[in-house]
This record gives C-alpha cells, structure tokens and sequence, in this order.
DNA sequence: CAATGATCCTGTCCGC
DNA sequence: TGCGGACAGGATCATT
C-alpha cells in the first residue's frame, strides 16, 4: 500500500519515463478512475508535464497545456511503463499514450485510485486539507504538541490523520513507534515532549530509510519499472511474530486498522 | 466538535 | 478441490 516512500518512488519513476516526452493521451478504462474537473475543456492532451511534486500521498503535476493533475494511488494503485505498447490486463484502469507509442500504464485492482484533471485555480476543491509534510521543517515536536493537545484518540490513529501528517500509513506508523517505543494505543495528548522529539526523530528517520530501499512492498507495490521495493526486509514489527528483540508482536485494531506493537518494548 | 463506523473493491488466505 | 467468509486499508461520508 503506497504510502509516502512508495509515492515518491512511483512519482521518480514515472517523472523519469515521461520527462521529455508528450503524453497524446489519457484514457479512463474504468468508471470513476478519471476525474475531470467540470470547469476544463477535454483539450487537455497532447501535453507534456513540465513539473511534478508530491504533497502527502498525491503526485501533482503541471502540464504544459495549462492544466494540472493529480494523482492518488490509494490502497493497490500502480503505475506501469510499458515499452511495447498493447493490452496490459484486466486491472488497467487509465492509460497514458506517449506519442512513440509507448504507455504508461494505470493498474489498480482494488479501484480506489484516482486520477484528476483540473484547472489550476480548481485544485483545492480536488485535494483535501492536509498536515504538515513529515520531511519538512514544518514538522516539529511543536508542531505536533500543537496538532494533539486535547486528542484523546491513540497516538497511532493521529498519527495515520492526513489532516495531521501528510503521506503516514499504516505501516510506517507501526514501525515509526516500535523505534520510539511508545505503545500505539496511548492517548496522543499523554506524550511527553521528550516522546514527540522521539517521534518526529523517527519518523524522519523511517521514511528516509524507506525512500532510499524504493518504498516496501508488501502487497504488490512496485516501482514503475515493475521492480520492488526493499523496504520490507528492514521491518520490525508490521506482520511479524517476533521483534528484533525476540518478544511476540500483538496485533490491535486502532481506529479500524491492524496494529502491530511489541508489548515489551512499547510503553 | 470529536470519535467511531460503514463504505468502496477484489485478491488472498484460512478453515472446513 | 472448492467454497464461504474474513481480511487488507486510504479516504470519505454518515452517525453517535
């Protein structure tokens, strides 16, 4: 499931493939796949993407016929550069034509991802408010006292609220508190300032670790070269048995997601 | 307003 | 072998 580390290597990848080349044309091959803001006309290929950047876990793009557009992989999302053209199965639900007859293909079996064309001044309406980037110096301990005074809610579940940090998921959360050792169903309100430097400390640290290994894949994550990541082999608690430590990992449901902690080392 | 739950969707895995 | 059911989960919407 493409979190923060897998966005920005499918964003690299897929920047990389087009960098250069026009985009003829992007067709929706599953209903609701592709948005199109009601307020552009449909001329919005042929174009060639002259910016990309990610903001959480959506890749946003400028093109350079005028209008922007924005991509979210959700839970199974998967862009594929295909070097001989043609068919590429039954979970294709966008595709991109480049004009040397080469595609990039959008694969998403579960069908939660989305792809949006928008004016540029539309762009808000598109992309939901969200937190402090966890790479930027926007988020600080500070930063996250101010975001979780008064929350009662679990660490873990603030944690996963984009409208918090953009670009955590389920499983960088997990391992990002087994290194603080703090146990994911505590109150985010009951962390000491000491606790959150830890946080913030480790969550840098988890996700530069995991964009330098091209992201995790568990599930089918690939980059867009249909490589894996290699992340997985570096995690410590999310669907394991034991920690590195050797105690046995339990597994809570949190905010209606599995949770992975040790109980020893989390406190 | 905060917190919880249901929803979307399909491949995979488990038990019988 | 095959079937039903549980599970996975990001984001959104509805409910408490």
């Amino acid at each position: 499931m493409p979190e923060l580390p897998e966005v920005q290597t499918v964003l690299d990848g897929f920047t990389t493939a087009l960098k250069g080349r026009r985009v003829t044309s992007l067709t929706g091959l599953y209903p609701g796949t592709l948005i199109i803001d009601p307020d552009i006309p449909n001329e919005v290929f042929p174009a060639r993407i002259t910016c990309a950047e990610r903001r959480g876990k959506y890749m946003l793009f400028c093109l350079d016929s005028g209008y922007r557009m924005i991509i979210h992989l959700r839970m199974t999302g998967k862009l594929v550069y295909n070097p001989t053209p043609g068919e590429y199965g039954k979970h294709e639900r966008a595709r991109f034509e480049l004009e040397d007859g080469t595609a990039v293909h959008f694969i998403d079996p579960r069908t939660f991802g989305k792809i949006t064309l928008c004016a540029t001044e539309n762009m808000a309406k598109f992309i939901p408010e969200l937190g402090a980037e966890p790479l930027s110096k926007e988020f600080t301990p500070e930063y996250c006292r101010s975001r979780f005074t008064g929350k009662k809610q679990p660490i873990k579940t603030a944690l996963l609220d984009q409208r918090i940090v953009a670009g955590l998921g389920n499983i960088y959360v997990c391992e990002l508190l087994y290194r603080c050792g703090i146990d994911p169903r505590r109150p985010a309100k009951d962390l000491s300032d000491k606790e959150l430097k830890s946080v913030v400390r480790h969550t840098v640290e988890v996700l530069n670790e995991a964009i330098a290994n091209n992201g995790t894949s568990i599930s089918d994550f690939r980059s867009i070269d249909d490589k894996t990541g290699g992340f997985q082999d570096f995690l410590r608690v999310y669907q394991k048995k034991h920690c590195p430590k050797g105690h046995d990992i339990a597994n809570v449901r949190l905010g209606g997601r599995s949770s992975f902690y040790c109980p020893v080392c989390q406190k």
